[in-house]
RNA sequence: GACCAGUUAGCUCAGUUGGUAGAGCACCUCCCUUUUAAGGAGGUGGUCCUGGGUUCGAGCCCCAGACUGGUCACCA
C-alpha cells in the first residue's frame, strides 16, 4: 500500500511515542463521566470532569492551546496550559505530547475542571490528558465559521458510502439521520407494543421465496444440497402466525431483492409487515395514520416533515380513493365493467405502452401509476385494487372485480401497502394457480411458485385479519427529507472498490517467488525468476508501479519487499 | 440495460490553444499563555481513475475499460 506523506507522519509519532514510553493503543479503561453535552447543560466553575473522545481542533499559541474533543453527543472546548500540565520542570507532555505528537483524529481522554473563557465558551481547564488511540489516517476534516458556512466539507458520495465510519465523524448532520432512523422504531415498536402486538422473527433463508413478486437471491444449503432463497416477503410465514392463534404479530424484516439499484432502491432493505386478527383493511387505514402521525412526531416533534418541494404533513386522517376513481379522475376514463380489451384500447390511448402478456389488472395498474400516482403530494389511501394484481388479497365485499387493499400514497411514492388478508383456502389456490398462469403467458410480476404449507395453514382456519407493509427506509427518507436511500442507510450497497491489477505472466511469477520469501536481495530474486535483463527490468517495474512491491536500498543491498 | 456528467495533493476545487501540475484548508519547521473557519513567517506534499492510441510533447485530443452521481427503463 502507498501511503501518504501525511499517514507516512503519523506512524513516525508512532515510534516516537513508544520511545517515549507512551503505548498508543493502550489496554485499561478509561474513567470516562461526562459527555461533552452533559458538561454544557449542567455547567458550574471549577467542577472536575473527565472525558474522552477525538481531538477535532487543536490551536497552538505557544505556552498554552485550545483544543476541540468531539464524543459521541458533540463537542467541547477544551484548554491546555503548559505549567497545568507540567507542574515541574519537565515540560516534555506538553511541548512533546500534545504539540507535536497529538493529532486531529486521536482519542484522547481529558481530566480537567471547568471554566468559561473571556469570550464566553465553556470549556475545559485540562489538569491532565492520556492518549487513548492514535489515528493513522487524517480525517477529511471540515471547517465551519461563526455564520455556519462550511469549507472544505466532505462531500463525494462514493467517499462517504464506501467510508461512512469517516463520513458520521465528519458530518454530524449523518449522524441526525441515523438517531431519527433508530428513534423511528423505537416508535413504532412502542405503538404496535402498546397495541398489544407481538414482536416475532421469521426466517430469512427459505425455500420458497413467497409473498411478493420479486427476483430472489439464490443460494445453496450445502448438507440439504437444495437451492434457497433469501426472502422477498414475510407475509406468508406472519399469517401461518395468526394461524397459529396470535392476535397480532409484527417484525422488522431486512429484505432482498435481487433487483436493479437506484436512488430508492437497494437490494437489502427494511420491511415492517404487521397482521392483526379479526380486523379489515377499514380499521388497518385508521390504524396506520394514527401510527404514522404517532411516529411522525415522535421523531421530528411534530407532524410536518419537509420533503424536497413539499411540505407532507402525517396527521390523521388522510384521504381515501378508490383506484376506480383515481383514474376517472385523472384520466376521464372509467374502468368499471370494462373489458381487457376494452381498457387496453384506452391505455393505448393514453399513450401507455401495452402488450398482450399484461392482464386486466396489469393494464390497470399501468394507467394508475402513469397517470395518478404522482400527483398524490399528501399521504392518500388508495383503495379497492383488481383482483388480478393482488393474489393474497381477499376479494372486495361488494365488487367481486376488486379487492380489499390499499397503498398508502406519499410525494407520487407508495409507502405503505395493505389487505384484508385471503383466508378462503380455496379461493387461495386458484389465485395462485392463476399467477402460475400469468407467469406462464409472460407477466414477470406474477409468482411461479406456490406454497403449499401456506395452503396447508389456510386449511387449517386463518380468521379474518388485515396485515400492511411498511417501507421504512422511504419512511425514513420522507421524515428525513432524504431524496437517496443511500443516506438513510449506514453501509448502502457499493460496486467492490478492489481494483484487479492485470499482472503479466512474468510478474505473477516473480510475485510468487516473493510470497514465499520476503524481503529478498534483489539479485538473488532476479536470479530466481530467470528473466533476461530486458525482462526483469519491465518486469520489477510493473510490479513497483502497481504497488504491489517495494524496492529499497539498504547497507545490505537492494531489498525487494512485498507491499 | 441506455443516455448524460464526473474522477487532479489528506479535503474542497482551479487548470487557458496540447508546451515545466496550481490554490485554499490540512500537514511540517520556527514564533506566540483565554483563542473562535482562517495569528505571523517559511516549507513539504501528485499513479492528474486505469489501459491503449495520436503527437517531438497529453491532465487536456481519440479509443476501450473501472468506479460514482443523475435521468430513463426495470422494480405488484
Amino acid at each position: 500500500m502507498q501511503l501518504s506523506e501525511l499517514e507516512i507522519i503519523r506512524r513516525e509519532k508512532l515510534g516516537q511515542l513508544r520511545a517515549l514510553g507512551i503505548n498508543p493503543y493502550p489496554a485499561d479503561l478509561y474513567p470516562v463521566n461526562h459527555t461533552s453535552k452533559a458538561i454544557k447543560e449542567q455547567y458550574t466553575e471549577g467542577k472536575k470532569v473527565i472525558i474522552a473522545g477525538r481531538l477535532m481542533r487543536k490551536k497552538i499559541q505557544g505556552k498554552a492551546s485550545f483544543a476541540e474533543i468531539q464524543d459521541s453527543q458533540g463537542r467541547i472546548q477544551v484548554y491546555f496550559n503548559r505549567d497545568e500540565i507540567c507542574s515541574g520542570e519537565d515540560k516534555m507532555k506538553y511541548n512533546e505530547l500534545f504539540k507535536k505528537l497529538l493529532d486531529l483524529g486521536d482519542f484522547i481522554g481529558i481530566e480537567g475542571e471547568l471554566f468559561t473563557t473571556q469570550v464566553g465558551e465553556i470549556t475545559i481547564l485540562v489538569k491532565d490528558f492520556k492518549l487513548l488511540s492514535k489515528a493513522l489516517k487524517p480525517l477529511p476534516l471540515p471547517k465551519t465559521d461563526s455564520q455556519g458556512n462550511t469549507y472544505d466539507e466532505f462531500i463525494d458520495p462514493e467517499m462517504r458510502y464506501r467510508q461512512r465510519y469517516a463520513d458520521l465523524v465528519v458530518n454530524p448532520k449523518v449522524k441526525e439521520v441515523f438517531v431519527k432512523r433508530t428513534k423511528l422504531f423505537t416508535a413504532m415498536r412502542d405503538f404496535f407494543n402498546n397495541s398489544g402486538y407481538f414482536e416475532v422473527e421469521t426466517p430469512i433463508l427459505q425455500s420458497i421465496p413467497g409473498g411478493a413478486a420479486a427476483r430472489p437471491f439464490q443460494t445453496h444449503h450445502n448438507s440439504l444440497d437444495i437451492p434457497m432463497y433469501m426472502r422477498i416477503a414475510c407475509e406468508l410465514y406472519l399469517k401461518k402466525l395468526i394461524v397459529g392463534g396470535f392476535d397480532g404479530v409484527y417484525e422488522f424484516a431486512k429484505t432482498f431483492r435481487n433487483e436493479g439499484m437506484d436512488r430508492t432502491h437497494n437490494p437489502e432493505f427494511t420491511m415492517m409487515e404487521i397482521y392483526v386478527a379479526y380486523k379489515d383493511y377499514n380499521w388497518m387505514m385508521d390504524f396506520t395514520e394514527e401510527l404514522l402521525e404517532y411516529c411522525a412526531t415522535q421523531v421530528n416533534g411534530n407532524s410536518k416533515t419537509v420533503f424536497g418541494d413539499h411540505e407532507i404533513n402525517f396527521k390523521a386522517p388522510y384521504a381515501r380513493v378508490t383506484m376506480t376513481d383515481a383514474i376517472k379522475n385523472f384520466t376521464g376514463f372509467d374502468i368499471s365493467d370494462k373489458t381487457e380489451n376494452e381498457i387496453r384500447e384506452a391505455a393505448k390511448a393514453m399513450g401507455i405502452e401495452v402488450d398482450n402478456a399484461m392482464g386486466k389488472g396489469k393494464l390497470i395498474d399501468e394507467i394508475f401509476g402513469q397517470k395518478c400516482e404522482a400527483n398524490y403530494i399528501q399521504p392518500t389511501f388508495i383503495t379497492d385494487y383488481p383482483k388480478e394484481m393482488s393474489p393474497l388479497t381477499k376479494e372486495h365485499r361488494s365488487n367481486p372485480e376488486l379487492t380489499e387493499r390499499f397503498e398508502l400514497i406519499i410525494c407520487g411514492k407508495e409507502l405503505a401497502n395493505a389487505y384484508s388478508e385471503l383466508n378462503d383456502p380455496i379461493d387461495q389456490r386458484e389465485r395462485f394457480e392463476d399467477q402460475v398462469k400469468l407467469a406462464g403467458r409472460g407477466d414477470d410480476e406474477a409468482t411461479e411458485f406456490i406454497d403449499q404449507d401456506f395452503l396447508r395453514a389456510l386449511e387449517y382456519g386463518m380468521p379474518p385479519t388485515s396485515g400492511m407493509g411498511i417501507g421504512m427506509d422511504r419512511l425514513i427518507m420522507f421524515l428525513t427529507n432524504n431524496a437517496s436511500i443511500q443516506e438513510v442507510l449506514f453501509f448502502p450497497q457499493m460496486k467492490p472498490e478492489k481494483k484487479q491489477v492485470a499482472m503479466s505472466e512474468d510478474e505473477k511469477a516473480v510475485f510468487n517467488i516473493l510470497k514465499e520469501t520476503s524481503p529478498i536481495d534483489l539479485n538473488s530474486l532476479k536470479e530466481q525468476s530467470g528473466l533476461s535483463n530486458k525482462k526483469w527490468d519491465k518486469t520489477i517495474k510493473g510490479l513497483t508501479k502497481h504497488n504491489l512491491v517495494k524496492v529499497e536500498k539498504t547497507p545490505e543491498g537492494m531489498l525487494v519487499t512485498m507491499a
